[in-house]
DNA sequence: AAAACATTTGGCTTTTTGGCCAAACAACAA
DNA sequence: TTGTTGTTTGGCCAAAAAGCCAAATGTTTT
């Protein structure tokens, strides 16, 4: 059981966390990553391949993407793993294309 | 009845105009925003006081946000009134702040 | 018409972001 | 050990975003 939580206008640090989320979705290579790891982990070299970047590039999404806390990653051997720890993406995506369709 | 739509791996632009919505909420004067506007309609100067932003900073906010697509707005007299077009947006908040809240 | 109010637009500067390259690391193979 | 592969980090530059001011626009009031 919780206490009451203070996501009130007031508290801008909340705010500012949960912004940080929209932010790292708010990229189309982002976007697709998380789209992807949606369906299960992946390892960076798997998202490489689906988008044309730098692997360097590959990673600092995913370093975007950690630090807003939408994805954990493991090693495992020599690759590296992320996981998407969101489960209702899927649902908002769908909503979201409701939104988007009917103003085609 | 529609046909089914192209939402795949490689349908690039729409995968931009998701992105678009995420960034469009990515920055939390817009997210405090749309929280606000999920309650109902709002006039530029009612939005303005919730925030300590110039007029032409909150203009330019809402301006971003109408690009995205997730509000409306209309002018009513001298005022001009935003109203959000997602339904889904407090559930989607709600599960995030599980994902957050579940790290602290 | 002039003044007052609500909002947007243009211009400008500062900050943040995105992407590439090269270098550093870590794990594994030869 | 050396080499090879997978990943991250640091540095740099170009592009985009954020915020302020001043000016323009549209509406209502006087």
């Amino acid at each position: 059981m919780q206490t009451k939580k203070n996501n009130s206008i007031f508290n801008k640090p909340y705010y500012e966390a949960r912004a940080k989320v929209f932010k790292a979705l708010g990229h189309p290579t982002r976007l697709l990553f998380a789209d992807h790891l949606a369906r299960g982990e992946k390892c960076v070299c798997e998202l490489q391949v689906l988008v044309h970047a730098d692997m360097s590039t590959v990673s600092k999404h995913l370093t975007v993407m950690r630090e807003a806390g939408i994805v954990s990653m493991e090693k495992r051997g020599s690759n590296v793993y992320y996981a998407l720890k969101m489960e209702c993406l899927a649902g908002f995506l769908a909503c979201l294309d409701q939104v988007l369709g009917t103003q085609a």
